[in-house]
DNA sequence: CTGAAAGCGCTAACAT
DNA sequence: ATGTTAGCGCTTTCAG
């Protein structure tokens, strides 16, 4: 592609296409020093003689140095990349939870490699096998079911340091060794379905999507149980959409026809509370006067609507955010092994927000 | 980090970290060919003897061997990586962009570095050196403003392939030897803004973003005006809503309280279309009773709304995908050179959506 | 504090 | 068809 010759001397200075396939060594030549020295100028300032290191950083600027972190990384054997696995950005839950992963691997001067597995196993096994061969030094990742998962298991073979996001680990996941950044999944649940229950709802029911697959969808029901429990009620049988996002009125429309319907809705994310609100404004149904809908996720947009998505807010941002910290952390430390230390899983503090898409029961 | 002992003859099989620290030469050494040969058996299989080839993939799948992607990028002068550079992935349009380039880029076996740039000028000159240093083969990416944008300027100068996404480049752009893949901003938003005046509306009234530093909604105002005047209507001042998702009533509120209050708002993006929305109905007003919308982008979320978000809808997902082709057969032909060839723009074609929350004027 | 030299893992001439 | 050899750009011992 590029032509290889290059001038031993002197460096084009006006040259058309400045910074590229300029190398440290052009700067050494130019700041009159050793490669060795050059590199440690950029490095390990602390090593050479301030003089010295301005002269290097000077020609560096004067030929647009710029270095290539490729030759860095496969030196150090030590990549700073992370990998990061989320099932989907057109969840905005992991796009806002991008942006806490992004700045926090920024500020600490990593590099990241972003792929999606859409939940699906293949997939997840194929980007993993991606993001290994780039030699990740670890990784921040969602996966469907902690306990299933054949991508971690995977990973605790081969010793590559992760740290879960979202997915809260049972006290046996955490035992494993495993990390994890999340908000109380199970508590946090409970504690919106009391809200719902204090507003005077008794029979409730949960929506999930893929309920089978999901272990956040579970531990969230739980909560629901506890909630129920707690206060006397029975649970009732939880709803399953089969897409994440699908909206699927039929099932809500039966439900609603039954003389002991619902009067309120627990959705186990957003978008799906999104869904089953328009399920049941097409149904006629207005919400919350006729029913009560409560999401859970805290994505912006429930904040933007009318009436307000009523939510158990995460602080997405600050999951992904906290993940990458607590993954750099571990890096630091060089601990592969089994720390019995504080945490096997991190747990943030969660919102709640029952305004709007909840009221009082019909 | 890792012992660097490694030993000469027999890697050890049965390793309790299968797969680290396993080089090409391990493999080599095990299938008793040279490395060239190995390292050929891989990447140009047809250069190399079947059954010599065969050993040396069982050769590999005994060690677990993982070739270190680093080594080769950094030796091949030819890093198949592209960068990514999009505003946020927050707004679903670009969440379902990234979909269509993760797949297009991982189809061709090339690899993605993503970095989002907030629309700020700062950010994205520090995220695109990001990539730069990282040697990435080209680019695909969303700026503000394409003619106001320092990156492309750079980019140009550098003669780093790229590729933008969503900006639609003017004659001139074009000339420039830039290369994009969009819709037809201002045709698409005129079809939109005709389907309003066919309903009946005469006041129509554009609600923008960053009104000023965005070209697209440029083009897509400048759609409306050829629309409005095109039947005989004086197109009307814009409302500017300074941060792209936020609801901003006050503006809205003055302008339905006047005798002309519009009929109908066109808004330059769905999220601003959801907040406008939104701030109708705490004003006590229907959409699309009272008022109507329309929206532009196109994003899933929107189809899930009760009534559904009428909009001019893009192929979000295929103007990624599409774009990742175009880069990738530009570096194929290794064109940084101006060519002249057949388009600089490349239009995808859009739709309309005008069921839901655009009707009839009141 | 600085320099010389080795080499990270891989590919691509150039020879056979 | 296969082997030998020379690096890609950088960091890092090990000597001065």
């Amino acid at each position: 592609m590029a032509t290889s010759r290059r001038p031993e001397l002197q460096p084009c200075i006006a040259c058309a296409d400045p910074g590229h396939g300029v190398t440290l060594a052009d700067v050494a030549l130019a700041a009159q020093v050793s490669l060795a020295t050059a590199s440690r100028a950029f490095s390990h300032p602390q090593l050479v003689r301030e003089a010295t290191a301005k002269r290097v950083h000077d020609a560096a600027q004067r030929l647009s140095f710029r270095p290539n972190l490729l030759g860095a990384k496969l030196r150090a054997q030590q990549t700073r990349i992370l990998g990061v696995m989320l099932p989907t950005l057109e969840n905005a839950v992991f796009a806002e939870c991008w942006r806490g992963i992004e700045e926090s691997a920024m500020a600490s001067d990593y590099s990241l490699m972003l792929v999606t597995s859409g939940y699906d196993p293949a997939r997840e096994r194929e980007r993993l096998e991606y993001l290994l061969r780039h030699r990740v030094d670890g990784m921040v990742l969602t996966v469907a079911d902690a306990a299933e998962s054949t991508v971690l298991d995977q990973l605790d073979r081969e010793s590559v340091p992760y740290v879960l996001a979202y997915n809260q680990l049972s006290a046996q996941g955490a035992q494993r060794g495993r990390h994890s950044v999340s908000v109380d999944n199970r508590m946090s649940a409970c504690e919106g379905v009391e809200a719902l229950i204090a507003a005077g709802h008794r029979r409730i029911v949960v929506v999930s999507g893929a309920f089978m697959a999901s272990d956040r969808a579970r531990q969230r029901f739980a909560g629901y149980e506890d909630a129920m429990r707690a206060h006397g009620l029975a649970p009732l049988e939880p709803v399953c959409l089969p897409s994440h996002t699908a909206s699927n009125a039929a099932q809500i429309r039966e439900l609603m026809a039954r003389a002991d319907a619902p009067t309120a809705f627990f959705c186990t994310n957003d978008l799906l509370a999104i869904g089953v609100i328009s399920d049941l404004k097409r149904l006629g149904l207005h919400v919350p006067g006729d029913v009560s809908v409560l999401g859970y996720d805290g994505i912006a947009l429930g904040a933007l609507m009318e009436p307000q998505l009523a939510t158990v807010m995460q602080p997405n941002a600050e999951i992904g955010a906290q993940a990458v910290r607590q993954l750099l952390q571990r890096l630091k430390r060089g601990d592969n092994v089994r720390d019995d230390a504080a945490y096997g899983g991190y747990l943030l503090p969660h919102r709640l927000r029952v305004e709007g898409t909840v009221g009082a029961p019909p």
